[in-house]
DNA sequence: GAGAGTTTGTTGTTTGAATTGACAATTTAC
DNA sequence: GTAAATTGTCAATTCAAACAACAAACTCTC
């Protein structure tokens, strides 16, 4: 008897409706990775009949995901062909429940942030405390939406680790939450779809839909920030999430025999040899934001200060070449404190990577910083529920819509 | 412009024609993992219709990849359902091209390994030669194919980095190789469709389709022998590969700041601290086998021999840790001589490994040794063919058929 | 052991998503 | 201004899956 734990969606078969599903799904997951395209390239990007992209494509106006547009420029012999975008009027919620703060952002499927609200958050929060505050800004925020808009979600960027399948907070030591339902619980006072995710995995997400790794599908990212180091992976497009969804913790691998312990009291780990602290401390700050810390380390010439900077450069190489060493992948990209060390010596890291991999997964490999600052967390949040109705087009109409007359 | 980097096959639209594929696909999966299923099975596993099925399996039948028959046993109430299997008459070429011989075998769609031939290498083998070997092999074997038997292709494990897509073997130690074309001039000589891996990588697929990782679709697996120490990662039931094949080099993960060096010449790697060669040196052994050295390890009272166990199931233990932190897999299996360190004090590898790992991702991970030995790469290499024609079941009728009257 | 209840296989019909073919619309090139 | 090229649209066609109805083959009960 085949088992649960066995089946997978390949396995499935599927009928007329999934394939018409599909097929609205890649319609839309082409847009939202190419911006604008016209029905000419949506036929040839797809495969499809000209005929069938018209019909795809009336559907997805009646959702009310796309919109079509007259071609601005000159298209060559021809009629000219009409162009189709995303929706503006379709919206997600990205929450980041951070330390010190919860921030709650709207997004659209551009990945533009039309609005941010903040709100500090108490000592010793509490799970329900955190999703309470989350809730009332959603509520917040959602009273500005203009009439029209419609709602697909909420996603939430957790610094811990997360088991995405139930919305389980499994362990985040900045809070000392241990199996918080923070997605159920969420959902109860939203009433919308929450869908949780680490807050490395969603960085490395952003990059992927908006920043440095845009044109690629095999990625891995690094983020160093003031709870430690954490990673994200994608493998041919597909986030790396695990049996659980514990997957890619990138910054807990150990490279030493040290026995300097990381955030979460593992030794001579990555996150153990690369840390943000050792840099304020040797630059004589107590704290900074990113674009202060990074000034300061570009600007420093305190000899311990480097002598620092070269410790964990090297460190940093030699955890990005195990990291390709397994992953073979087409891009690395070094996000928050990382970036600014990369920026530092790029030189001396790449070296001490090349010295550590071997010959042929290197060969392509790029090492560069990541692109996006101020929204990172924001654009990674929004992108999961987005996905998942790039995923499924016609569950758009379930979504709720906010009431009123639209402004024209 | 939509980029090619870009589009997956996601993007691309799908047809009736995709549709009746995947279907035929789904059923064909089912069976190469479950064995017998009768039709009402998988009716239920995929979902489908039960017309669907009976047309599907029909079609399948057609082709010759399955058979039907009649349930042996009681089925419970109602009309019993007619079981399907798998063919026996269609079969794919493995080859293993090692070091001091190359064998090939004829494996069954079962996985099971009808006849075997094997010739040993000539110093510094080139590649030609190889697949010149493999190719006179292979031949040999083909004329005893039973007249109704269908090829469906050459599988073949490479020591070495392997651009799977090209099959072209990128850089192989043993050998001395460097970007040999052994794919398209072995598909030159036999005129079948041939597909390259890396042996480790296939070691992983055997476990999966035959072994220890059968229940499971997220999988770790390292494997020690003669040439070091190499590795293969399933995720949701996908062969991890990277951009360019080159992925799950496990062994050359840096886990320590020694400077002692890898076959490869990295220092500090799983590779240079697990090494089979020390284990015979203080086992006072020249060569031996997998199962000699096993009996060795498992009897010996050298302190001297157990205190190296000792170290090396220590740095094994951080390696597991590693790759457990970063793919939170549902199974790590243990392989080759790996195994038989694992045997000797599998408490102490267990601790070690449980000590370098965030709790959550080692909840739920079995840690286990390898099942199968003799056979495992033909299994392996076996398997890629095979998946190819699970994955396109209608392409079986352009494979090479043995002529003759069939026997009954 | 006969009949009720259950499950599966089969046949003919229906459904609907993609395709095809024909033609209209709109541009560039000469 | 006409030819060539490309795209949009409409009616008709195709065919894979589903549906409905019935037949077949088993178990269970009395």
């Amino acid at each position: 008897m085949p088992n649960s734990l066995l089946r997978t969606n390949t396995d499935r078969g599927r009928n007329r409706e999934d394939l018409r599903e599909h097929n609205l799904s890649a319609i839309a997951g082409l847009l939202h990775k190419f911006g604008t395209l016209s029905r000419a390239q949506l036929t040839s990007s797809t495969g499809l009949n000209r005929t069938t992209i018209s019909n795809l494509v009336a559907e997805l106006k009646d959702l009310g995901l796309v919109y079509e547009s007259q071609s601005a420029g000159p298209t060559g012999v021809g009629r000219p062909s009409v162009m189709v975008s995303l929706s503006l009027d379709v919206v997600a919620f990205a929450v980041n429940t951070a330390l010190d703060a919860t921030t709650v952002g709207v997004v659209n499927l551009l990945g533009q942030v039309l609005v941010k609200a903040r709100r500090p958050n108490p000592a010793n929060l509490t799970p329900t405390m955190a999703v309470q505050i989350a809730n009332d800004l959603i509520i917040h925020l959602r009273a500005k939406l203009a009439p029209g808009t419609r709602i697909v979600g909420i996603g939430v960027a957790i610094p811990g680790q997360v088991r995405v399948a139930e919305g389980l907070v499994r362990f985040a030591p900045a809070f000392k939450w241990i199996n918080a339902p923070f997605g159920p619980m969420l959902h109860k006072l939203s009433h919308l779809p929450v869908f949780l995710d680490n807050d490395a995995s969603l960085g490395c997400l952003a990059e992927r839909t908006l920043g440095s790794a845009r044109k690629f599908s095999n990625i891995v990212y690094l983020f160093g920030g003031t709870n430690g180091v954490g990673g994200g992976v994608v493998i041919d497009g597909q986030q790396l999430r695990g049996a659980s969804g514990y997957a890619s913790e990138l910054g807990h691998i150990r490279i030493s025999d040290s026995n300097k312990a990381d955030y979460s009291g593992l030794v001579g780990t990555l996150e153990s040899a690369v840390r943000r602290d050792r840099l304020l401390k040797v630059l004589g700050l107590k704290t900074a934001n990113e674009d202060e810390l990074e000034a300061a380390i570009l600007a420093t010439d305190s000899l311990e200060a480097i002598a620092e900077f070269h410790t964990q450069i090297d460190s940093l190489g030699i955890g990005v070449a195990n990291l390709v060493n397994i992953f073979n992948p087409q891009v690395v990209i070094l996000s928050g404190f990382l970036a600014s060390l990369f920026k530092f010596d790029n030189d001396r890291l790449l070296e001490e990577f090349r010295r550590h991999t071997l010959v042929a997964s290197q060969e392509e490999v790029v090492v560069t910083p990541g692109k996006l600052n101020a929204n990172l967390l924001m654009i990674g949040a929004a992108e999961l529920p987005i996905q998942q109705i790039m995923e499924n087009p016609s569950s758009i109409s379930e979504m709720p819509l906010i009431k009123g007359r639209k402004k024209i």
